[in-house]
DNA sequence: GATTCTATGGTTAGGGA
DNA sequence: GTCCCTAACCATAGAAT
């Protein structure tokens, strides 16, 4: 810069604001990428100091999403979704038995359709592959939220436990199910 | 306080941490808590300033979960849960036919196996079907995030676009598969 | 354990690019 | 939209309560 040229930067620090919907569309904006990203460095922060797991989501005012987590979003999530769903330890023995099979390694080990070789592919067929993933993720998440909804809504009062042998059918069904090899 | 007993507080300000691992059990212990406290504040200001949804949650090193909402945690998960597909406009025009057979009403509404009928289980089986959908849902975020994270990882440079022909084969398959008849 | 205290280090509002 | 800039405001380390 020359330094003829060199005007005093009119300097505006910072000042105090109160708390409330910033009016003015282009401040609020500005603020939102700023304060965004300050978040999720506290965030991250507060993850490698104190060994935390942290999960954090944003929608702005646009419907644009911003997530940060550690491990990872997901990861905290399906914690805190495990959690919230209450304590399964009031099973019946008929159930927890059930459980222990989905638990069992084959079900998740097993090597699925989805688990095929990334590097054999060109650059569309990976973005492609990224957003078949997710319109996956998304087919279960809501098939397992409408089912869950309507679980809460069904009385827990049926006391016919033998049923729950449908379940040792459907788990066989499912072992089956997805060994496609792919090309 | 008496004035003759005011003594000068030794006043330690703040100073510089690097950020790791606090070692000392206490220390983290203080410093989660005040960290904590601060992340939701800022999370709360973001919201109100900028009018954004924000949900933070938040598990601690002995697994104790804490969480921040605005309008409330399970509006913004909901919300996220159901939204993670991303932009889709950038795609070439290729992966753009795949990807509107893949949004194609076909596949998703057709009914799936998990589609049963919840009004003929019995309590106990209600509860281990909401379990075995969480498991479901793990399994394919978990296989969702692997292939990301190696795409991620993969240099976009390889310019084959006709192998993108695989997925045409791939969601053929798709389509047959979950085609099972519960009990 | 949580809260209070103080002096710093860190964050960020309003401009400008 | 993002980045830099400054200065005023704010969060917080360490110690004590």
């Amino acid at each position: 810069m020359n330094p003829v040229e060199v005007k005093k930067r009119i300097c505006n620090g910072r000042k105090k604001i109160d708390i409330k919907l910033i009016e003015k569309e282009e401040n609020r904006q500005v603020c939102f990428s700023k304060r965004r990203k300050g978040l999720f460095k506290k965030a991250s922060e507060l993850s490698t100091l104190c060994g935390a797991e942290v999960a954090v989501i944003v929608f702005s005012l646009t419907g644009k999403p911003y997530c940060f987590g550690h491990p990872s979003v997901d990861h905290v999530l399906h914690r805190f979704l495990n959690n919230v769903s209450g304590p399964s330890d009031t099973l019946s023995p008929a159930t927890t038995n059930c459980l222990e099979l989905i638990n069992d390694d084959q079900l998740v080990q097993k090597p699925f359709w989805w688990d095929v070789e990334l590097h054999s592919m060109g650059d569309d067929e990976l973005r492609l592959y990224e957003k078949f993933l997710l319109e996956q993720q998304t087919v279960v998440t809501e098939a397992s939220e409408a089912a869950m909804e309507q679980i809460d809504a069904v009385p827990h009062t049926n006391p016919e436990v033998g049923e729950a042998d449908y379940f040792l059918w459907l788990l066989q069904e499912i072992k089956d199910l997805p060994d496609i090899d792919p090309i």
